[in-house]
DNA sequence: GTATGTGCAAAACCTTTGCAGGTTA
DNA sequence: TAACCTGCAAAGGTTTTGCACATAC
């Protein structure tokens, strides 16, 4: 394991994080297969939200024989288990989150990354009528590094 | 013109929006086409948050020739001027809203209708460091409707 | 050993594009 | 008339599917 560069310091959390949620998969009597617990590894220690593509890409390098079908099909079944989240912060393609508990994202449509909002967000169970089981919310425009880059120039 | 129903009550309201945005298009120099103004009317019209292929759907009924081509450029065309909110708020395709003044939305998970959300929601042009330019906001669940219908078999 | 999952390739689906011909102003 | 737009068909990109083989427990 830790095929993929962490910090150190964050050393500890990481492999925490990885035993819970391999743990949280036995529980659920999902088959521990190579290709879905290198993609876990992969989205724990990548918090890029990255899309299916990028998974696939990232780890044929070192498990050259790994399918885009089996990319997809273990997202399917994260999102399904409850234990990725699926945003659909760009029209183009889906992008995945290993982080489940309710928090916003900011997509800057400079450099196109897309960040975490950590301010909590008010929550609600019920809008006009309607029962609320998840709320997605997404900001568009610059990010500060690109704000910065853009100050630089000047 | 009038080609769908529209009840009553609402007629003068429908044409009114309808004339502004009329206007709208020819002030900012767009060549007024018969696919520019069915789609236009089909949106004032049809406040259901159509996909691109409801849109073809709808209109080629009574107008036989217009292309799935038509539909795609007109679309781009409207969310570029910004008079057509293009809403992520499922992962297969994109969703039109003529109603281009800051709301959010509710998507059924039962039955797939898209609700606008009428309660304002607290607007944003900063956050963590990042300028926002626009904000989406999804609520998914169940919608009133099917939850009267869960009641009533009970 | 058996149920389940994988990998491959092809298909399905949504959206975009190139271009010849048609329409608008 | 000149610029622009449409319709058609094909292509592009993402995601799903069918099936034989492989793997986990």
């Amino acid at each position: 394991m830790n095929c993929f560069k962490i910090k150190l310091k964050n050393m500890e959390a990481f492999k925490q994080e990885l035993t819970d949620k391999i743990q949280l998969l036995k529980k659920k009597g999902v088959v521990l297969t190579t290709p879905r617990l290198i993609i876990l590894e992969f989205l724990v220690s990548n918090r890029i939200h990255p899309t299916a593509e990028e998974i696939f890409n990232a780890l044929k390098k070192k498990y050259p024989s790994i399918s885009q079908a089996s990319i997809y099909n273990t997202i399917k079944l994260f999102v399904k288990l409850g234990i990725v989240s699926e945003l659909f912060v760009e029209k183009e393609r889906a992008r995945y989150d290993i982080n489940t508990t309710p928090h916003a994202h900011f997509k800057c449509l400079k450099c196109g990354k897309v960040y975490d909002v950590k301010k909590p967000l008010p929550q609600m169970e019920e809008i006009e009528g309607h029962q609320v089981a998840l709320t997605q919310i997404y900001f568009y425009g610059t990010c500060n590094e690109c704000l910065k880059k853009a100050k630089r120039r000047e």
